[in-house]
RNA sequence: CCCGGGGUGGAGCAGUGGUAGCUCGCCAGGCUCAUAACCUGGAGGUCGCAGGUUCAAAUCCUGCCCCCGGAACCA
């Protein structure tokens, strides 16, 4: 991959209209697990989310509510937080884009273009609704059978002046780009998709509106506002000092990876590479667009777009207090092929958690922490020192950790998890079932002492391998016995290593009548 | 019309040339340490359709059908 020192990851920024569903989480946890597996894996990491705040709509909806723009994007990004905290999502900094040191950013950065010769006035002329004083796409029009969606009345063609991008310009050197950095567009279908689009030309791009006071005005025109993408986009780069600290932002740009839907791939793998170099700035170094989460319709059993006209919207925290912020983790990350689309349905995730969690996971560790509380009072003998046996030979523990950072690394978290159930804990239950320590504690109380510490050790590894999807579970696993390396400190190394017990394995977890609490209590 | 993705046992998926695999669900046993959890076995698929290449195709080629998404303020 690339250099082990810095890794620079950003998610999307969020339209805060409305508050995050489970599809926008979907992206987050995705990022994060990325992040936290970096961080483990000795890189300094720098995880940004954000909020894209200047946008007519947030304007509008401000106004709606009798409130200060401003005053509302501070609120809305509170809330955005609080989701993401519940999610246990770990980004290091949170940008909205009404901040000042994303406004001061983004007009050195559309001044430096202006100043390089890549940005011309012109005339724009579009689909425009009086009643909302603003552009409207031909598919929203389209959409609403024609009218205005939020007034009903048919649009009125309107062109006003406007500053325009050069986009066109940069067809070539895009083709170029991807041609060298091959890497660049994840995943596979994303890049041909891009090339495709690229190949078919490409229209400069308006970047101003006239006439609106929030927003970030033009420094070479202040009767304009930056419009959109050309806002947008800049999150990336203001957020870690451009235009306000330029040793900074050398020190983390160019960006590692892009986390974004597979909708907007286009304006960051050719709209954005374009307006860096007009910049004189490095493009990022991957772009990654997840696929998109569908709401599966109970009824029908039709997957929906997640809408609020079909009435379909989940929020995260719906899920979260009814399960926990780790369920929502695992259920998204190992039912959805981030790559690919997935689908929600409640009963699909009952069902996945009450097998995979409940019963698998979680059953592993209260029968292995009873067997050993019980029956040797919480305290393995002569395990100090001692390498635990190998209790799986098809596919060692070194090559599924091996497996695993691979497949995180391809961003194919389902088949990480899948490698974790199948190769560390579906083989645990067996060799327990086998051997049957809890018959065997009766006849050779040494064997069944070493049978133990075997089983622990899957525990042991299954919570390292665990450690960036269920930052929690993991942890709480891991703690449940003093093994040798200190949490904060273990590396995906450290499965295959087997660092040696200092002391005897013990059980540190907290005992009622020699039993855990269960991590997941099954749903009924 | 164009572009992209996809069609594999009831559901969800893996599988890019060599006896069709996994999870859930279902049926029957076993076990009883554990969260009525765990383990074993079983039923269930002509891998969208039709041709072709090959000793051999879910996998490569051609044509067709169907579903989803996209075309520039939508994660």
């Amino acid at each position: 991959m690339t250099e082990p020192s810095r890794f620079y990851l950003t998610t999307a920024i969020d339209y805060p209209n409305s508050r995050p569903h489970i599809g926008t989480a979907f992206e987050k946890i995705g990022a994060d697990v990325q992040a936290r597996y970096r961080r483990m894996s000795g890189n300094t990491v720098h995880f940004l989310m954000g909020n894209d705040e200047n946008t007519i709509k947030v304007a509008k909806r401000a106004a709606e509510l009798g409130r200060d723009p401003k005053e509302y994007c501070d609120d809305m990004a509170r809330q955005f937080k609080e989701v993401w905290k519940a999610l246990d999502i770990s980004n290091d900094d949170f940008i909205q884009t009404s901040e000042a040191r994303h406004h001061a950013g983004c007009r050195a950065f559309i001044q430096k273009v202006y100043d390089a010769g890549h940005i011309y006035k012109g005339a724009y002329e579009g689909l425009y609704c009086e009643g909302c004083e603003a552009f409207k796409t031909e598919k929203e029009i389209k959409e609403a059978g024609g009218v205005c969606p939020d007034h009903k009345v048919p649009p009125i063609k309107r062109s006003e002046p406007c500053y325009f991008f050069a986009l066109s310009k940069f067809q070539d050197r895009l083709l170029r780009f991807y041609d060298e950095n091959p890497g660049f567009i994840q995943p596979e279908s994303r890049r041909n998709e891009i090339l495709s689009l690229v190949q078919g030309g490409l229209q400069d791009v308006n970047i101003t509106r006239q006439g609106q006071d929030w927003g970030i005005k033009v420094p070479f025109d202040e009767q304009f506002t930056i419009y959109v993408w050309f806002d947008a986009l800049l999150n990336y780069i203001t957020a870690i000092g451009y235009g306000t600290d330029d040793e900074r932002f050398r020190k983390w740009w160019p960006a590692d990876i892009h986390f974004i839907g597979k909708d907007i791939t286009r304006f960051h793998c050719a709209l954005w590479p374009a307006m860096l170099w007009a910049a004189g700035e490095e493009p990022p170094r991957s772009v990654f667009g997840h696929g998109f989460v569908y709401v599966k319709n109970e009824e029908t059993g039709a997957a929906e777009k997640i809408s609020k006209s079909l009435g379909n919207v989940v929020e995260p925290m719906d899920i979260v207090t009814k399960f926990s912020g780790e369920a929502f983790r695992y259920y998204f990350l190992r039912e959805c092929p981030f790559p690919g689309d997935g689908e929600f349905s409640w009963q699909r995730f009952k069902d996945v958690f009450n097998s995979e969690l409940a019963n698998n996971l979680g059953n592993l560790y209260s029968r292995c922490i009873t067997l050993v509380s019980k029956n040797y009072d919480g305290h393995l003998d002569e395990t100090a020192g001692r390498k635990p046996g190998v209790i799986y030979t098809e596919v060692d523990t070194q090559t599924t950790a091996q497996q695993v950072q691979k497949h995180i690394e391809a961003c194919q978290y389902n088949q990480a998890l899948e490698r974790i159930w199948r190769q560390i804990l579906d083989p645990a239950n067996r060799y327990a079932e086998k051997t049957e320590p809890w018959k065997l504690v009766k006849t050779d109380k040494e064997a069944a002492r070493h049978v133990l510490y075997d089983l622990v050790e899957q525990l042991r590894c299954a919570a390292i391998l665990l450690k960036p999807f269920l930052p929690r579970m993991a942890e709480t696993i891991y703690r449940g016995f003093n093994f040798p390396q200190p949490w904060a400190e273990v590396r995906y190394e450290d499965v295959w290593v087997h660092p040696l017990q200092a002391e005897d394995l013990r059980v540190l977890a907290p005992l009622e009548a020699g039993k855990v609490k269960p991590l997941f209590p099954r749903i009924n």
